[in-house]
Formats: structure tokens, sequence, C-alpha cells
DNA sequence: TCTGGCACTCGCCCCCTTAGATTGCTAATC
DNA sequence: GATTAGCAATCTAAGGGGGCGAGTGCCAGA
């Protein structure tokens, strides 16, 4: 258990290290932060700091900076007291004011308005739903064999699948055929299609097990390639001041394989989750600290909302702002459709 | 006019630099190519060279590098005899017979292959035309007054719309409007649909209305949101060892405005163009050069596809790649559809 | 016109030194 | 027992000089 002055020495080495990038030496702390002891003082609590894994140097004669589980005791300490800057909550809530066209297309902007307040990377995957539900679905003759099979699904997404038939079809017996297959299916889940037991012709069968076979797909769909904006604003940070790391992160990034580690955090609703450098189980992230929350809800589809960069990240700023915008795309999407 | 030899000095300096991006010393050329005359004469060429303005030096008793103008020289000289290695020519034949499933989606692929091989970015945009012609329409009904509207163009491109009506109406209403209007209107160019004096319905108006206005958006739409891969290939040349340089084309590349710049580029059908340099209008990419061509033909929609890459690119390499990617991705658009 | 020779220039690398920052420790003080 | 002052020890970063090597420019001679 740590006493007081010494929870208030690790913050403040978090949080000047933070806001300067450099090490933070027992000099600096006394003279522009109101300890009441000497420098002296605050090097012996700086040196049990460091015996009990909160802070390390980065070399013998420098001062000190945090190791991931001071960063972890840091964001547990200050859970509670996270709200984003006035100026900016209005920002934002302005910004969700305008949120209507494609929602997708939104979402993008969102994305890089994330990045802007947290001067690092941010991510928002689009919306996953598990029961996808047919709203309609179309069939338009594109040549004598081959036909577009349109569906709409419940949140209005719509997708196209190229069928071949065996036979010649015209434009009007589609029709017909994709009248029938709407009146039977409309509203289901590939399931319930499944299970209907209707008596279904040649090329009913046929289009049933392509849309049935797209749906699935959509359902098993994991978090579609996400939003990610602010790459510059992060990689300006002094963390990438090398080229070689520029690169590497980059190539990590380009992968896209880390994303799945990303969405694989399983996440509470309300939650907030904190990943903080060697926690990231993906091995490429390990220098890096992830703040990540969902949106919507588990019936209406779900998405990811959240932030990269590098360890030395603004946890109060970062915290704040995607928990923010999490509601706020919940409100949203509870409004779209 | 240049000499024959000096035009072979030229043209080795070029190749040199661009295999070892270090300055090309008159020794190095004497040693490595059989000119059958002493470094001394190499050296009187080459500030002849120098003072034609086709090399420079970066300091004074530094080798020589190609200015733009040496570039534009040699990109001249070779235009002749450009051929993709025969291996490689099978691997991209193999890529295009798999040439299948999304057109679109396929394209990223392609996008990657051609990074890969000219180790630079590739830029692929997707198909883009002018005069859409309507092939089908449907409405479904999302909520009491709110309808979703989707288009399917003649190239299978499916688009929607979401469209709010001033009175309920039911699936069965939308179904039989979209009927008549599929019978009224398939086929048909904006314009045409316009010029077409059919009497409608209040409904039938709104929906005209606002298909004509999607597929002109459609029509008016520049190049779309290009492919672009090999980010991470173009990086790893030493012209981006430090990281303001890193950083600079990134943010650069984050903009987007850099591809208004290569989709202005009037680029006739089967030539491929080269931009070296200071020749590109746009200043943020004059550290750059761009070889870029044209696929698909006027009428049934076109595209781009080339590199970018420093000024210091196998220029061979990358013509005879974008050459064979445009006509290639000509024969797949021309067969898809 | 070409060549060999030679002086000259310049960047690069290495090493050394110095200055500055910061700690760790010890002994004295509260 | 906690705190403090003082000081030596340690380490980095920056600056300066010197030598090396690469490469040219030029001149005189073939």
């Amino acid at each position: 258990m740590l006493s007081e002055r010494r929870k208030r020495i690790l913050r403040i080495v978090v949080d000047d290290y933070v806001a300067e990038a450099t090490p933070v030496a027992s000099n600096t702390i006394a003279y522009n932060y109101d300890l009441k002891v000497s420098p002296a003082t605050i090097r012996n609590d700086m040196a049990f700091l460091e015996e009990q894994g909160y802070i390390t140097r980065p070399h013998h004669s420098a001062g000190s900076i945090p190791t991931d589980k001071g960063y972890r005791y840091y964001v547990e300490s200050i859970s509670g007291d996270i709200e984003l800057p006035l100026a900016e909550e209005y920002l934002v809530y302005d910004l969700f004011q305008r949120a209507e066209e494609e929602f997708e297309q939104w979402l993008r902007l969102a994305s890089a308005w994330l990045a802007y307040l947290v001067k690092n990377m941010a991510i928002i995957s689009p919306v996953r739903t598990h029961q996808h539900r047919l709203k309609h679905l179309g069939l338009v003759a594109l040549q004598d064999f081959v036909s577009l099979l349109v569906l709409v699904l419940c949140q209005a997404q719509v997708r196209k699948q190229i069928l071949s038939f065996d036979k010649r079809i015209t434009q009007d017996e589609l029709t017909r055929l994709a009248n029938r297959l709407n009146a039977a299916y409309s509203g289901m889940t590939s399931s319930e299609i499944l299970a209907s037991k209707t008596k279904l012709s040649l090329e009913e069968e046929q289009v049933t097990k392509c849309l049935v076979d797209m749906i699935d797909a959509e359902d098993r769909l994991e978090y579609g390639k996400p939003y990610l904006e602010g790459l510059c604003l992060m990689l300006s940070q002094p963390e990438f001041s090398s080229s070689p790391k520029m690169l590497s992160i980059l190539e990590v990034l380009e992968g896209g394989d880390w994303f799945r580690h990303v969405s694989c955090q399983r996440i509470c609703e309300g939650e907030t989750r904190v990943i903080i450098g060697g926690e990231n189980t993906e091995e490429a992230l390990q220098g890096f600290s992830l703040v990540i929350s969902q949106y919507g809800m588990p019936e209406k589809g779900s998405g990811l909302v959240g932030v990269l960069g590098p360890k030395r990240m603004d946890y109060v700023r970062a915290i704040s702002s995607v928990n923010r915008f999490s509601s706020l795309l919940s409100k949203s999407l509870a409004e779209y459709i």
C-alpha cells in the first residue's frame, strides 16, 4: 500500500511524463508541485516506487518514467473523475447533432473528430449484428443465365451477389420469383428461412440457398473494417521520432491482423476498457495502449469505438472522450432506423 | 544533342542510382561498365551532362545523381523496350486468371500485387462511367413514411438512398410503384428518364426525382476512392529514412487531395504517362514520380491504374507493370458483365 | 580527343573532452 | 524515524578536432 505522498508523486510522474515526454526528475517535481518536502525526500520515495515496479529509469542518471504497472495504477486511480472539458463537450455534442446522411459515412467523420480530440489514432468499427433479418430481396437479369441478387437487410444494409441459373430466365419470371420469396421470407433470419418448410421450385431453391449463405456470411462477420483516422497525429508524437519505429507500426497497421486482437476483447456494455502496453496479447501492440468501448446494443447491433496510441497517453482525455463517443454513438444508432 | 557515349553514361547514372541509391562516381562507371575510356574521360562527359542539367551533385566532391531532366531523358529513351520479366509476366497472368468474385474487391488485390512488383505504392481507382443506365429499381418499406430506394445500374453497381413520403405507403403499394417505374425507365440514362413524358402520380414523381438525382450524382462522380497498397514498401526506400520525410508524405496521402491532382491528368487510351518530380503541378508531390495509365473503355467505364514512388524509381519496371496491368484490367473489365 | 597524374575539396567517422543533469549515499538535523 | 543538505559518482548529449577516403577538376602530355 502506497502512502498518500507516494501516490501523489506517482501521479505527478505520469502526468508530467505524459505532458513533456521526457523523464521526470525529483527536482522538477519539488519545484513545480507544492509537496512541502525537499527533492531528497522525493528521491527516496521515487526509489521506493522504482523498487515496487511503478516507475523505472531509461538509464542510471536520468529521471523516471512510468512502467506499465505505474500507468495501470494511475488509470485505476482516476477512473472516478473523468469528464471532458466543457468546450469540447459542446463540440462533440454539436457534431452529433449533425449526424444524419449515411450512418456509416458519418462514422468516418466521427472517427476523425475523436482522433483530433485525443491527438492519437481513433478506431470506430461499423455496426455488426448477429442475427440479421431479411427485409427484402430483388432479382435483376444481367445476362441470359446470369442474375443479380440484391438483399436488403433489416438495418437497411444492402448486399449483392451474382447468381447463375441453369436455364434462361426473363426479368418477368425473376420478378415473380422474387415476389414469391419476399412473401415467404420477409423479416426472417437465416435459420428461420431454412426451417420454413415451403415447397420450392428448382430456381427458388437455388436463390434461397444463395440468400441464406449471404445472411449467414453477414452473421458470421466479425467487426468490419474499421474507420481509422489520426494516423499522422499519432505518428507526430515523439515516440515515433525515428523512422524504423514509424515503419514498424505502419506495417502492423497495414497488416490488419492487429484489429482482430482488438475486436476479440470482450467488452461489457457501458464499460470502457484500458489495455496498457504489455497487457496486449498481440505482441506488435505491446508498446501501445488501447482505450476501447462498445457502442450500440446487442440486439440492434453494436460496434467498437476506441483510441490507439503510445503508452504515454493522456488517459483522462482518452477515456472520457471514448466514453462520450460511445454513449452518443449508441444514441445516434438507436435513432437511425 | 548528346553523343552516344554521353547518352550511355547518363543512362548508367540513372540505372546505377536507381539500383544503389548513392551518387554515382566516374570510377564506378569506368570499372563496372565497359566503356573503353578512362575515368577522366567519363568525368569530362559528366561535367558536360551536369552543365546541360541532366545530372547534378549533392555536394562538391560527390558522385552525380540524375535531375528531373535526366530522368525525363531516360524515360523517353527507354519507351521502346519495356517488357516485364517473363516469370513475373506469368505471375500477373495467373493473378488475372483468378479475377472473379466482386470486381471491386478484386481490384484491391490487384493493387497489392502491383505494389509488390514495383516495390512502391500502387494506385487503382474503381471504374467510373459517365452515362450510367438504370437496370432496375426496388422500393423497400422501412417505417411508415420512410422507404429505401435501391438502384441497380447497368454495370451491376448497387446504390441505396432513404426516401421519405408524405403519406403512409405499404410494401405492396411500393412494389407496384417500383414495377411501374421499372417498366418505364429500365435501361435509360438520367436524361432519358427526364425526357420520357410519362404521366406520373405524386409518389412516382418523387421517386423519379430521387433516382435521377442518384444517377446524376453517379455520373458526376470523379474517380472514386482509390485502392492504395504498398505504403510500407515505398516508405522502406532510403528516401524516407528520416521520420519527418515519412510524416510529410503520410500527411499528403491522408489528406486525399493529392489524388484529385492525379485524376485530373487527362490520359489517352493505351498511353502510360510518366510524371517526374517537378512536373507534378501538385506541390506536395514534386519529390515523387507517378506512372499512370487508364484502363477500361470510355463507354463501358474506365479507371486509373498507377504507381507512386520517389523519383529514384525503376521506371522500366514501373512502366511495364502499369502497362500490363492496364491492359489486363481492361480485359477483365470487358468480360465482367 | 583522350589519358594519367596530382592537388584540392568535402563529407563522414571516430575519439576525446566538457558541460550538464540527476541520482545515490551519508551524515546531520528536526 | 522522517527529512534534509551536501557531495561524489554516473551517465548522456553536444561540441570540436583530426584523419581518412572518396571523388572531382584541371593540366600537361600522348
